[in-house]
DNA sequence: CACCCGACGTCAGGCAACCTGACATTCAAT
DNA sequence: ATTGAATGTCAGGTTGCCTGACGTCGGGTG
């Protein structure tokens, strides 16, 4: 598609050729999928999509399965089967909780620690990367706007 | 890791409660949710999210199986099965192109098209309710911040 | 104290989306 | 005419997420 570069304006929106929820999708796919390509190439256990959401809304003292469902916004048994993978694959352990035992605390093992930090890391670098491209205060005006709707996480 | 910290660090936000990849994803699931819960009250024919997201890349003209996958970013075999429902739906038909006998042309039905104006207006709302919630100004920047870098849309 | 209701964790079955593999058809090059 | 690429399609398999149904524990109430 070469033909002359169009030196006059590039054409004007009349609708917004591409909506928001699919711009939102698009973004998301990016940030997802070199993250799991990244982790993949750095070897280690295999990860998916899902593992690598729950990782995120792990807390560093242990939380319970159904509050983990709560954050991803998934029901208990999803959120049970997720941890379930990663209790297999060694990144995760459960241990009984002192205070009740109708609870069991899901905690992150040394290999998942590793893994997290590695994740972390990857992430940070994606981020750089796309203030490389758009801008750094763009991005920092991206994350505003998400944060000022979709901001408070049930903490719960 | 811990020990030194730095006295110039700034404790403010060392770390991101909420990353990027997860805030673009709960935005879109809010848009999606509401969206379908919206189009279901309405009544109609049944529509499911990938539906809705091959809706979001049809172009009135006619669309080919393999354009509508590589918009979507899925293979021509997911995008010919979301064609399938659809047309099984009667919102879509398949008609011949006269340019070429190996393309088959995807339009919308008229109840397509009453399908997806309704569509539009959903979302339109939406980003309204947003606007009201955030600031109109922030949800231009939003928009501004996504173009930027997932703005080109596969046109082929 | 006994009892019941709520929350947690778990197993089982099912649905929808997506994928890879394979094949026939059709056009555009050589 | 033959080869190559692109399209549309069928078949099978994987994965994530869901609803439904239990068994269990703990805090309420009488």
């Amino acid at each position: 598609m070469p033909a002359s570069t169009a030196p006059t304006t590039p054409p004007p929106p009349p609708s917004p050729c591409r909506n928001l929820p699919q711009l939102l999708g698009d973004a998301r796919r990016w940030f997802e999928e070199a993250l799991l390509a990244a982790m993949d190439a750095a070897g280690g256990p295999p990860v998916t999509s899902t593992q690598v959401q729950l990782f995120a809304v792990l807390d560093a003292e242990g939380t319970t399965v159904a509050a983990l469902a709560r954050r991803m916004g998934v029901t208990r048994q999803t959120a049970h089967q997720a941890v379930h993978g990663l209790v297999a694959a060694g990144l995760l352990e459960q241990v009984a909780d002192p205070a009740s035992a109708r609870q069991r605390l899901i905690r992150r093992t040394p290999a998942g620690e590793r893994a997290h930090h590695q994740a972390e890391c990857l992430l940070q670098d994606l981020e750089r990367q796309l203030a490389a491209r758009i801008g750094h205060d763009t991005v920092e005006a991206l994350r505003t706007a998400l944060e000022s709707f979709w901001g408070p996480p049930p903490t719960a």
